[in-house]
DNA sequence: GCCAACGTTGGC
DNA sequence: GCCAACGTTGGC
């Protein structure tokens, strides 16, 4: 099993929207490295953080959980909608996504401030300088430092 | 709202 | 296939 980081901005989908929804294909990706980690290597049960960015303070706020393998991302091929992109096809629909499941709110939600001055956390995805990666890799030592912070 | 960082696009 | 310009992200 691998755990994750997924980085969602508050405002469009939050984690109180995850639990109104209950599992939600995670659509809207758009960078080739992500989309990667999602259909090659993310496996239903893995466990990630939610963590929201853009807020005034951006912080780990809760748990998910894989819960399906790669399916097309339906944004793709909606020219209606913001993520529409006409490369896409139903043959070849370019971007993949997972369905992803609420598990819990942290018990307190944990700053970025604080990730940065946890020690052993320095090479974190989300802790790299310019990092646009909205999906990122977390060890299992990571992992579980930052449960030990809650 | 500013701006650094960086992925992507497109002209050549 | 290089690389400048562009657009977007996201912390502050």
């Amino acid at each position: 099993m691998q755990y994750w980081l997924l980085k969602t901005d508050a405002e469009s989908y939050s984690i109180d929207d995850l639990k109104r929804d209950g599992t939600t294909p995670w659509t809207g990706v758009r960078n080739y490295q992500v989309r990667n980690y999602m259909r090659d290597q993310m496996r239903v049960g893995d466990k990630g953080f939610v963590y929201h960015s853009s807020t005034a303070e951006p912080a780990i706020v809760g748990i998910c959980q894989v819960a399906s393998g790669p399916i097309p991302d339906e944004t793709a091929l909606d020219p209606k909608d913001s993520h529409y992109d006409p490369k896409a096809t139903p043959a070849n629909p370019i971007w993949y996504c997972v369905e992803v499941k609420y598990v819990k709110h942290l018990k307190r939600p944990i700053p970025l401030a604080e990730l940065r001055k946890t020690k052993g956390l320095e090479k974190m995805g989300i802790l790299q300088k310019g990092s646009r990666f909205s999906i990122t890799p977390v060890t299992e030592k990571e992992w579980k430092i930052i449960n030990d912070l809650i």
